[in-house]
DNA sequence: TTGTTTACTAAACACTGTTCATTAAGTTTG
DNA sequence: CAAACTTAATGAACAGTGTTTAGTAAACAA
């Protein structure tokens, strides 16, 4: 009888559409406007059927969190065209930084709130797209070691330095700590900085 | 007569008893933890009384990011008898990082929180605090331009570009989005990025 | 002493995340 | 088919949030 694989249909059926509706209200109306109400207004549902669907807003968040991961990595794929390793890494900091831009409330989820990682220590999938995504970067890094253009031979820690200085400006800018600069060429600012410091790899890392 | 100079004093505690109320909350429980209800039953005053002092939680906010500022600043004293440019500029990163680690909520509400900035924008003064702190570390970055220890010759997107990197690595970690690498040994890891850092801008930048 | 200004607060408003007893519908069994 | 059981959904409540406002009591000025 297939009526369990029905029900576990109908059940992936309203764990996406709570999902959808999250998404939609975050992203039109920012995070503070996504709450549980609100979603459950959108979705004509009553606010408790939402935990039946999801432990708690942490965890829908945590769903939000993979899906903007997966998008992320989408919008990697064009590198994979690419020859040189080098050419790879910088094209893939200039998406990253993009991304970051056009999808301020998806990148804040992604790398700087707490809500997705909250409460869920316990899981051990937490990890996973963040990972995944590292390895991307770690991999085109190890390349451009094997092919001598990075000389330092730890590619985990070239590779996290690299995150770093890339995600600290995204952050930086998100978090609207570069307006002292000017908010209207936060943009080219950030442009410039950013290939200042692919100089500086590119001859000193 | 001088009862306006007093009323002006009284108010003036008035403002510091709320304020050291709502760090002594902020430090203690974290953010979350401090409510304009928390804070009034901590100083034995209605939660409306607090609204005469300060014009929301932003601005009690913004008030504690100030002193935040001016702690940090003061930790970055002993750079001033260091001789070499390039010394004190190294010394300048692991004092940030020493802060940021040591004084996680502090550097989550100067440099990552949004609520300090929200709804203040308007205010002239809301950049001082940051200006004040990016120009010490502009002014070294010149320091070093003109001795030649770095040869990029725009100081501010140098400084923008180390800020950036350093920022990059206290925020990943202080929204744990370094736990992957295992959250054990994460200090060690970012002292090792940053000594990686440092060398890739030395001979790179 | 009267009138006025100031400091303060109780109570309310409109929210928030979350839980739980109850209802209604769907499914299985006798 | 009807009775028993299971499941999905909800209304209402709890305990909290930031913030506003009308009203009171004390301090001050005339």
């Amino acid at each position: 009888m297939g009526i369990v694989e029905r029900k576990e249909r109908e059940r992936e059926e309203m764990r996406k559409l709570i999902l959808d509706a999250a998404r939609k209200l975050f992203l039109e109306n920012g995070f503070d406007k996504v709450s549980i109400r609100n979603i459950a207004d959108e979705i004509e549902y009553s606010p408790a059927t939402i935990y039946l669907y999801y432990k708690d807003k942490n965890e829908l968040f945590f769903a939000l969190h993979q899906t903007a991961f997966t998008k992320m990595i989408e919008e990697f794929a064009p590198i994979e065209q690419i020859e040189q390793p080098m050419d790879k890494l910088i094209e893939m900091g200039r998406l990253y930084l993009r991304f970051a831009f056009e999808n301020p409330e998806l990148y804040d989820l992604m790398f700087i709130m707490t809500a997705p990682i909250d409460a869920l220590e316990c899981r051990e999938d937490i990890w996973d797209d963040g990972d995944r995504a590292f390895s991307i970067l770690q991999q085109i890094v190890q390349a451009c070691i094997d092919t001598g253009t990075i000389k330092h031979p730890d590619a985990e820690q070239a590779a996290l330095m690299i995150w770093s200085s890339v995600h600290g400006l995204a952050a930086l800018h998100l978090r609207r700590r570069l307006s002292m600069f000017g908010e209207e060429h936060v943009k080219t600012l950030v442009d410039e900085t950013f290939n200042l410091f692919l100089n500086t790899i590119k001859k000193g890392l």
